[in-house]
RNA sequence: GGAGGGAUGACUGAGUGGUUGAAAGUACCGGUCUUGAAAACCGGCGUGGGUUAAUAGCCCACCCAGGGUUCGAAUCCCUGUCCCUCCGCCA
């Protein structure tokens, strides 16, 4: 959530920030509701501060030797009165704040003024590139023909869930948990991360604190409301389960920054995407990823984002994937998000670089959400964290990268050095048939 | 699945209808003392919202959440959520 009090107070400049991210900020309607929702409340308040003296002047009537019939009557009249006034008031107030609630909830985050201007990611701007797409002398295959040998099964997949799951066997389901351990090990043992097993299932707050609720229902799967439980979602990444673990609480300031990671998987609906990249394991229902997530002071949340890109991109480099780092464009930017870079990593069998890794600052817009704090040495007040996610990375998408990028003319897989040691000795994956 | 016990401020923990936003302790901040530090002593110390030029005052709300009883509720009643203990079942 943004500051309502900054949206008040700079209404024009937040609504050209929200354009950027293709959010047409209804300033009039903002500010009516927002001052409609302050005076119904300034009234209902100093109600309700009547209706208290009342009360107390009750107690020092009893106390002054009146009997408690007595002293009633003494304000049965006048209360009468402020009851029904009251009552609408607080009807009229709750139903405000609901819809501010509602209103503000729904607003994105404000892109950093840094953020290029476009509409989608056609206009997000490429800042490196590192490693050079391999030459094939011949024309090298994608993961879904390479895989047919190697126990990459779709229609497994399809036969027991549907579309957009796979089932994975022998050497590359190995090399698929290669990958995770791989990456839950340099983020561990060489970035800092603290190791996290967390949740898969999380209830609605979480989601509301990180973003993902109340806008995006549809994104996500849900559990049954059978019996009286509230229901849970599917996390749609760790992000949600990692970020949450500081809801509501006051750190020290000597506890930031506070870096996190989990290899977790991730399960989303997608939604809106039917069609869209239907062909092969790119855009799953279910997929891995191992996740990283700070939550900083706020004067480290810029700095820490360029940490965190270079923590992602070691994976790769070390993979020796070709990728390139890309800085999203205000249209392409996600709910929370102030500001993102993405990794694309080469696939040769697409002949494109293709989204493996997100990188996220959101600022205090989570924090605020989830009431996620710490102390201020400087005030000796609570003050918001900034929080950050990133991907390092997605497991799934890699496994498609390493298939592409390590493929021979045979077909055969040959694994990076950098996995030898959680693939058992194995350093090629042979066709089966 | 059965039986019971809980949820109070950054933390521990009192408090069962009337200036209780809430004792006490810890932590934290300021001061006295000290060469310095510690200890001791003194003082301060919740959050959100409204009003406002104000991070000054004043006001409202908040003792898990939502309803209810009452002139008045942290305290009584109902519902829900979460946590814990014991038994059963179980990866």
């Amino acid at each position: 959530m943004l500051d309502p009090r900054y949206v008040r107070d700079n209404p024009e400049e937040v609504a050209r920030l929200l354009l950027k991210k293709n959010f047409n900020l209804d300033i009039e309607q903002m500010q009516q509701l927002d001052s409609e929702r302050r005076a119904v409340q300034t009234q209902a308040q100093n109600r309700r501060a009547d209706k208290k003296r009342l009360s107390r002047q009750v107690g020092t009537l009893i106390g002054q030797g009146m009997t408690p019939e007595e002293a009633r009557l003494q304000v049965t009249d006048q209360l009468a009165e402020l009851d029904s006034e009251l009552a609408a008031l607080e009807s009229r107030e709750k139903e405000l704040l609901a819809r501010w609630n509602r209103f503000f909830m729904s607003v994105p985050n404000l892109p950093e003024e840094a953020v290029p201007e476009g509409k989608s990611e056609a206009c997000n701007v490429e800042l490196r590139r590192w490693g050079t797409p391999p030459r094939f002398d011949f024309t090298p295959a994608d993961h879904v023909d390479l895989g047919a040998a190697l126990g990459l099964d779709f229609n497994a997949g399809a036969k027991l869930s549907g579309s957009r799951f796979v089932v994975i066997r022998n050497k590359l389901a190995r090399l698929h948990r290669a990958l995770a351990q791989f990456m839950l090990d340099v983020q561990v043992d060489e970035h800092g991360y603290q190791e996290c097993y967390t949740p898969y299932l999380v209830q609605s707050q979480a989601l509301e604190g990180t973003g993902q609720l109340p806008k995006f229902a549809e994104d996500l799967f849900r559990t049954s409301t059978e019996g009286q439980h509230e229901p849970h979602y599917l996390i749609p990444t760790a992000e949600v389960s990692l970020t949450n673990l500081v809801r509501e609480t006051v750190l020290d300031a000597q506890q930031l920054p506070i870096k996190l990671t989990a290899h977790t998987p991730c399960f989303r609906s997608e939604a809106g995407s039917y069609g869209r990249d239907t062909r092969g394991m790119i855009r799953q229902h279910q997929f891995d990823k191992v996740e990283m997530v700070c939550i900083t002071h706020p004067s480290a949340s810029a700095r820490t984002l360029e940490d965190m890109t270079t923590h992602a991109e070691a994976i790769l480099q070390k993979l020796e994937l070709p990728y390139r780092v890309m800085a999203l464009c205000g249209g392409d930017l996600g709910f929370g998000a102030a500001r993102t870079y993405d990794l694309e990593v080469w696939l040769p069998g697409q002949q494109q670089y293709r989204e493996i890794s997100s990188v996220s600052n959101c600022r205090d817009f989570q924090a605020r959400r989830m009431q996620a704090r710490f102390r201020d040495p400087e005030t000796g007040n609570p003050a918001l964290v900034h929080t950050l996610n990133g991907s390092g990375l997605a497991v799934g998408r890699t496994l498609i990268a390493v298939m592409e990028n390590c493929q021979d003319a045979r077909g055969c897989i040959h694994i990076p050095e950098a996995l030898h040691p959680y693939m058992g000795g194995v350093k090629v994956i042979e066709r089966q048939t």
